[in-house]
DNA sequence: GTCTATAAACTGATAGAC
DNA sequence: GTCTATCAGTTTATAGAC
């Protein structure tokens, strides 16, 4: 996960690298790593198979360097939940901006869903490191809330693990909710309804009854 | 996702088959159909690669049997809510045994989550028949206890869903909440925690306020 | 920068000896 | 039933013409 802070790159590299990496997103998110091809990427891309391994010295370097664009894309949309709003306002902001990012890049959160499933072997370091130190932080404010009463008394960090697999379901398992529902796809009606149900059941279910 | 009813097989092809599944189940869990390969199966099985595809006719085949096994043996283990039961009696059952289900057969699920991220090219057509016929019915439970007041009012499908993801996290994406926790593996007391709060939050996120 | 050709290694599956 | 040998097709990656 280390940057690539010194290399300068033409207008049409980084362009060009947008594109295999916009392509390849799609591909792995299918397939996960080991079972994506170079020449599908190449078809996503619209460019010939060569073309691909010009611009990315191996398929390993296009996978790694999509995981570091994912994450700075994500780090960069959810900010962190402040101590002194409400918890109920707090949360809400935080689960809203993850259903909002599971609809608006579906295809990245696949990606990671299948990266983490598979063991985590390229951004498992990120998780050990910045992501559960992250989530140290934020589980203080957690029990700071839990004894004003504020919410109720579980372990903070199974309320983010809630949080996430709830928001994520949304795209990882788009299909399954897709073939429940009978829709051919996951209109903008039915994806109020789930931010909605969601909101609802978690905010609902953290807060304490007197 | 038809039967294979008729064909008789001798006590060796039984058992060496359920040890090639078993072996096939860790592959799989790990890399995908697409991204699993033969002679890692034999390695898990312990057997030489010929083998395998003495005992099964193709990668397809192997995938495809273990898909079959894993869905019988968790409508095996799974029961229906019943509506008589009291809502929050029959949902926390249901939870239970899904949370067990993930702790017991963690590689399965993970085989599961990947065939539906990968889009359920298998397992697509049994969601879209008996799944879906299934939620359709349990929805219809829940709807009548919410005309009784007995739970809160939103779709009954998103419910699933909530349940589903926040059950099946604790399998899919355990390498994250190992790392995460920074503990090494996810012993029987942080399990526990984890049934806990995850009962304790969709239980009272589902039960009306007055 | 782009594309064709091809090397070098791998993969699913089969044939046939034991 | 088990195992070695091997075929045919594929895959990543490179070399070199344009």
């Amino acid at each position: 996960m280390q940057g690539s802070p010194e290399i300068s790159r033409s207008k049409i590299q980084i362009k060009k690298r947008a594109l295999i990496l916009n392509a390849a997103e799609r591909v792995f998110a299918r397939h996960g790593f080991a079972g994506s091809r170079l020449i599908e990427i190449s078809k996503e891309a619209g460019l010939p198979k060569s073309n691909i391994l010009y611009y990315f010295k191996s398929k390993e370097d296009i996978y790694s360097s999509l995981c570091q664009d994912i994450l700075e894309n994500w780090l960069g949309a959810i900010g962190d939940i402040s101590e002194n709003s409400e918890p109920s306002d707090a949360l809400k902001k935080y689960i809203v901006a993850k259903m909002e990012l599971s609809k608006k890049r579906p295809f990245a959160s696949k990606v990671f869903a299948m990266e983490i499933i598979s063991g985590a072997p390229v951004i498992g370091d990120y998780l050990a490191t910045e992501l559960r130190s992250w989530v140290d932080n934020q589980a203080k404010i957690f029990r700071a809330w839990q004894e004003r009463g504020h919410i109720i008394d579980v372990s903070p960090y199974h309320v983010f693990f809630v949080i996430w697999a709830v928001t994520q379901t949304y795209a990882d398992f788009e299909t399954q909710i897709k073939l429940v529902l009978g829709d051919g796809h996951l209109g903008s009606r039915e994806y109020d309804r789930a931010v909605k149900a969601v909101t609802e059941i978690i905010l609902n279910g953290l807060t304490p009854r007197k």
